[in-house]
RNA sequence: GCCGGGGUGGCGAAACUGGUAGACGCAAGGGACUUAAAAUCCCUCGGUCGUUUAGACCAUGCGGGUUCGAGUCCCGCCCCCGGCACCA
């Protein structure tokens, strides 16, 4: 007979058990010692789940489950983000709706999710394209638009026209599509936007408060990207017109010598003189048919024409000529700049390119040699050719120049971000309908909360709408045409839909109670249960997902809807698994299945390999060459505890595995804690190897690394658990804690040094003084050797481990 | 270019606030059991030298430094991964 254990016979009990006994549903009713452990749902494509959500979904259930023993009420949660452009682009192709692919790859996918054998309350499951659902995604539109925070503007915006639709800024990653990788085309369009911007103050405070990963904290930050400094103002020669500049470096305004414009700036055209109109016209016109990653690649020459006019230096009243080049961007400031070519980068290449003159204003601390013709003196330093100002130290200056422009009216101090408003308009089909309706006498009006959801019309040929540049919700005339909610008269519906981040952004509120139809949630739930105790998902939403979840939360708070703003309290990144060193996706066709693996060593083994690879914030490159070693560990503790072994099972107690066991609870005790998952396995590997050496084990010994064991392998240890005759499942049993008097060895090595050589060793018993320890190392007869005509001068000694003898 | 993280045996990796580098596992080699194989159990396993032992020297990306003692701290480089990138 085989002496493994059946994980599929044993894996299907409990996990049935467990179901029956509804054991991993929880009543929110009472909140004493909850923690919610929140793991990123997913998206039901029709990829299934694969090796990399197991990483995110396995390891966190055993942090989980350590947390239960320790006594917490655990509520673990599972969904689906199920909107979302792959099942539209599936539908076109194969011409099966999204709603039907959806349903087929959530069916799949749920069964898949149940082998985990997570502790997931599957009464709390939510679908965020399911009508209940997304009716509140809609109500939360409702309430953002309430409070001036949705609005509709004409702006250009990122386009990609293989998506077809627009995109979010923070979907666009180096010029391309963040999903398809295709190049984004800028477009101007009127776009529904939520106003994160007002927020960015606050969400920069808020970091401090939360306990998230620095890396993670800093990309919010940098997205952020606050900076301070002046904003000045600038007459134009001749005309009516002041253009504004922001800087953060007004101190080298005296090395200004010339403007820049934006090409799109909106004074352009009329400072434009008649003799240059013709070539910055066709400049302007260019630029546009320019691609968003063409104008931004970084070695790209500069270019630019010069309008013809000029612009007075409002601190020196010199006559600067006033330029247009693609080097200023739009978006950021006011789309303007000064040029103080001596001491930035990109002017110093500008004023080069078009022979501009080129003035030191800055000495550099260090006194190193400048040559502006030459390169560029960018840093710190003191003030020179300055007027009044020389001499004074850059930040004085900024100070002092600021000052003065605030005085004379020309400037004051002022702040900018990088952050844009989050555009949240697409114009595609499989995502939750804006409910919105336009009418010619009433305009914009807001569809009433009791007329929600504005359901997704039926009656659509996605495949006709390929190429469209409009929502395929146009197609759809019953849907379009309605009655104005304000006036009765006849409107029309926004066709465009919601980001799938609108829907992701507040999941974890609706987790709570995902039936609750008062109300998008149970107010004396969420305040309870949320915010989030440990959230954790991968890095790369660090700028979507968790910056938008963040401005929703502090929203609704600000709405009297909830009473916190910040959602996740403690967030931890599990790192990517990697096949060949390429992140997992289709399109590279290097996507690993666990399946088979759960088939051959079961679940137990499979996410305990996973824990076991290495660190669970770094990641791994895929490889199953270990995962024998933990299906072999396995079956190691299943025949000691069954008494199959050399090793029996008797009431004798023994001093050193006893010590051995309380150290090993420590031990993993405190790496379970800090998700160390692989160095807590070595450490149960290791208690294990430590019974195996002996002729015979007590059932404490056994019971405790049953209980250790647990959270990582559910099943095998449920099992165990009862074979020990108990009637309660093991994760009732409270997690064991250790006796520190025990776990302290009765013997310890006490290595020993000659200069931090390591010249010998010896065992004696711990807690002895310094000078005992001494005399034992002087014995060793490799040290007597090496302190031949040689004098002591001096011995270090580190209590209970090391012995140096420094000698001459 | 700027901001994070990392570089340790054949491989995945350990090493708490500076204190015996390589725990644990994989792979490999040897042995026991078996008619045989699988499974299991035991042993060896960074490199060089040394007959085994004892031991010595070299080893944590590279070069310096601080220290009785450095994978760990400091200075200067190289390489890999992630993020941002003409942000004024």
């Amino acid at each position: 007979m085989s002496k493994t254990f059946d994980h599929s016979k044993i894996e299907k009990k409990w996990q049935e058990r467990w179901s029956v006994e509804k054991k991993h549903t929880i009543d929110l009713s009472d909140s004493e010692n909850k923690l919610y452990m929140l793991v990123m749902f997913s998206y039901p494509s029709g990829d299934k789940l694969h090796i990399g959500h197991w990483y995110n979904y396995g390891p966190t259930d055993t942090w989980a489950r350590f947390k239960k023993m320790q006594g917490f009420k655990v509520f673990e949660p599972i969904g689906f983000d199920a909107f979302g452009l792959p099942a539209e682009n599936y539908a076109i192709k194969h011409g099966i709706h999204p709603a039907i692919s959806t349903r087929n790859n959530i069916k799949y996918m749920t069964e898949q999710l149940q082998r985990i054998g997570a502790m997931y309350d599957w009464d709390k499951y939510l679908n965020t394209s399911d009508p209940d659902y997304y009716k509140w995604t809609q109500w939360i539109f409702l309430k953002l638009f309430e409070m001036g925070l949705a609005h509709r503007e004409k702006a250009p915006v990122n386009w990609c026209p293989s998506c077809l639709t627009v995109l979010a800024n923070e979907q666009v990653k180096e010029g391309s599509c963040e999903r398809c990788g295709t190049t984004v085309e800028k477009k101007e369009l009127s776009q529904w936007f939520f106003k994160i911007t007002k927020y960015s103050d606050r969400l920069l405070a808020g970091l401090d408060e939360i306990n998230w990963p620095k890396s993670t904290k800093m990309m919010q930050r940098n997205w952020i990207g606050k900076s301070k400094g002046t904003t000045v103002f600038y007459e134009v020669d001749g005309h009516d017109e002041k253009i504004e500049i922001f800087t953060t470096r007004v101190d080298t305004i005296f090395g200004a010598t010339f403007i820049v414009l934006a090409p799109e700036h909106h004074v352009l055209d009329s400072i434009t003189t008649d003799e240059q109109r013709n070539k910055v016209t066709e400049y302007v016109e260019r630029t546009r048919e320019r691609s968003e990653i063409e104008r931004i690649t970084n070695d790209r020459e500069k270019t630019g024409i010069f309008t013809g006019s000029y612009a007075i230096n409002p601190i020196t009243l010199e006559k600067l000529p006033i330029w247009t080049s693609d080097f200023v961007l739009t978006g950021y400031g006011s789309g303007a700049i000064f040029g103080t070519p001596g001491h930035d980068q990109r002017d110093w290449e500008f004023a080069t390119k078009f022979k501009l003159p080129i003035k030191q204003v800055i000495e550099p601390y260090n006194n190193e040699e400048v040559d502006l013709t030459k390169r560029v003196c960018s840093g710190e330093g003191v003030l020179i050719n300055s007027g009044s100002y020389n001499g004074l130290d850059y930040k004085d200056a900024i100070v002092k120049i600021t000052e003065e422009l605030k005085s004379k009216g020309k400037g004051h101090h002022s702040v900018n971000y990088r952050l844009r408003d989050w555009l949240i308009s697409r114009q595609r089909y499989w995502g939750a309908p804006i409910p919105i309706v336009y009418c010619e006498s009433c305009g914009t009006v807001p569809v009433p909360e009791k007329d929600l959801p504005v359901l997704l019309p039926e009656d659509i040929d996605l495949e006709k709408n390929i190429g469209s540049e409009s929502s395929p919700l146009a197609e759809s005339e019953s849907f379009v045409n309605t009655d104005c909610p304000k006036c009765g008269l006849k409107g029309r519906r926004e066709v465009d839909t919601m980001d799938t981040f609108v829907d992701s952004s507040w999941y974890f509120l609706r987790y709570t109670n995902p039936q609750y139809s008062e109300g998008a949630w149970d107010s004396s739930l969420v305040n309870e249960w949320l915010p989030v105790d440990q959230y954790v998902g991968g890095q790369d939403h660090a700028t979507m997902h968790l910056l938008y979840a963040r401005f929703v939360c502090m929203a609704l708070y600000d709405h009297k809807l909830l009473n916190f703003e910040e959602p996740f309290t403690n967030l931890y990144h599990q790192g990517i698994i990697t096949n060949d060193g390429a992140k997992m996706s289709k399109s590279k066709g290097n996507v690993v299945s666990p399946d088979s693996f759960i088939d051959n060593y079961g679940s137990d083994t499979f996410r305990m390999y996973l824990m076991f690879m290495g660190p669970y914030d770094e990641g791994a490159d895929w490889n199953d060459k270990g995962i024998l070693g933990i299906h072999r560990f396995l079956n190691r503790v299943w025949r000691l505890c069954k008494g199959e072994t050399a090793v029996k099972i008797t009431e004798d107690s023994n001093k050193e595995l006893s010590t051995a066991m309380h150290q090993t609870i420590k031990e993993v005790t405190k790496d379970l804690q800090d998700m160390r998952f692989n160095t807590a396995i070595s450490r149960i590997m290791e208690y294990v190897n430590a019974l195996y050496k002996v002729n015979n084990v007590n059932k404490d010994l056994l019971e405790t690394l049953i209980l250790i064991l647990a959270p990582f392998a559910p099943h095998i240890s449920e099992e165990l658990w009862e074979l020990f005759e108990h009637k309660s499942t093991v994760f009732e049993h409270k997690w064991p804690e250790w006796d520190e008097e025990i776990a302290k060895s009765l013997t310890i090595t006490v290595a020993v040094q000659i200069l931090g050589k390591l010249r010998g060793s010896f065992e004696i018993e711990s807690g002895l003084t310094d000078d005992i320890l001494v005399d034992n190392a002087l014995k060793l007869p490799n040290i007597k050797k090496h302190m031949e005509g040689k004098t002591l001068l001096k011995s270090i000694v580190i209590k209970d481990k090391l012995v140096n003898f420094v000698v001459k």
